[in-house]
DNA sequence: TCCCAGGGGCCGA
DNA sequence: TCGGCCCATGGG
């Protein structure tokens, strides 16, 4: 089998044994309609639709960095009864203080700093890339250049702020802006490694890169919006059987 | 008690 | 460039 093969089969494979994984979760919106008590909204891949739920996906890709997203929650409710779950008030707020409310999420006073610089980018830069890619979304046509034009200008200005890695980046790209690109982390270079789809270099920044390359190069769909799904559930679906296998 | 969880920054060689 | 170290809580 081709590593092409390989990779769409094993998509195929996630995707019938677990479904939908209904990711990012608006933990805001928990138990409203078609989203479930943590937040997860199977199918329905129009999420997030406002600018403060872009703004908790991109407070969480922040605090879920090496923690379990439980603890996340747990961070994430404080902000909500303290308050303060809007750009303006983490701006605001003093930094000892917002480090005391995201504690449960650990590496609190590392995140609170990523907080205040990620929360100034999301100002500057929510509304206009949240237009462009509301256009690519209803446009007929998949204008691949203007995309990936999109996609790196997007990423490389996010990889400036303090506190993103590459991860974090197309976590935010994928999930809170539905930029097509795909999110890899170490659950993926175990799984691919397993099946032999990836030899790794043992280079972390490397084995990142080609690990996207191949994966973007397997889905060249030329619909946006089919593009943008199977990226989000994919690795949704690579985090799912990683825990799963752990146990 | 130990280990890991939906990483990234910084520093010295 | 790159390896090693640091950040830190909470749950199994």
């Amino acid at each position: 089998m081709s590593k092409r093969q390989s990779i769409l089969s094993l998509y195929e494979k996630l995707i019938s044994r677990y479904g939908p994984q209904g990711w990012w979760p608006i933990l805001s919106k928990a138990n409203k309609k078609g989203f479930d008590e943590k937040g997860y909204h199977p199918s329905l891949y129009d999420y997030p639709k406002s600018k403060l739920e872009r703004y908790e996906i991109v407070v969480g890709s922040i605090l879920t960095q090496n923690t379990a997203w439980k603890n996340v929650e747990k961070a994430l409710l404080n902000l909500f009864h303290k308050k303060m779950f809007s750009p303006e008030s983490v701006l605001k707020c003093e930094q000892k203080f917002l480090a005391q409310v995201i504690r449960p999420a650990g590496y609190y006073n590392q995140k609170a700093i990523k907080l205040k610089h990620i929360t100034e980018w999301f100002i500057s830069n929510d509304y206009i890339i949240s237009k462009k890619t509301e256009r690519f979304k209803r446009s007929e046509y998949f204008k691949e250049d203007e995309v990936n034009l999109l996609i790196s200008e997007v990423r490389s200005n996010l990889l400036k702020v303090h506190g993103v890695g590459p991860e974090t980046a197309d976590s935010i790209l994928l999930y809170a802006y539905h930029i097509p690109t795909f999110v890899v982390d170490s659950y993926t270079k175990r799984l691919f490694q397993i099946h032999k789809i990836y030899t790794p270099t043992g280079k972390n920044l490397l084995d990142y890169q080609k690990i996207q390359k191949m994966v973007h190069s397997v889905f060249n769909q030329k619909d946006y919006v089919s593009k943008v799904k199977i990226f989000n559930e994919f690795h949704a679906l690579i985090v799912k059987e990683g825990k799963n296998s752990v146990n």
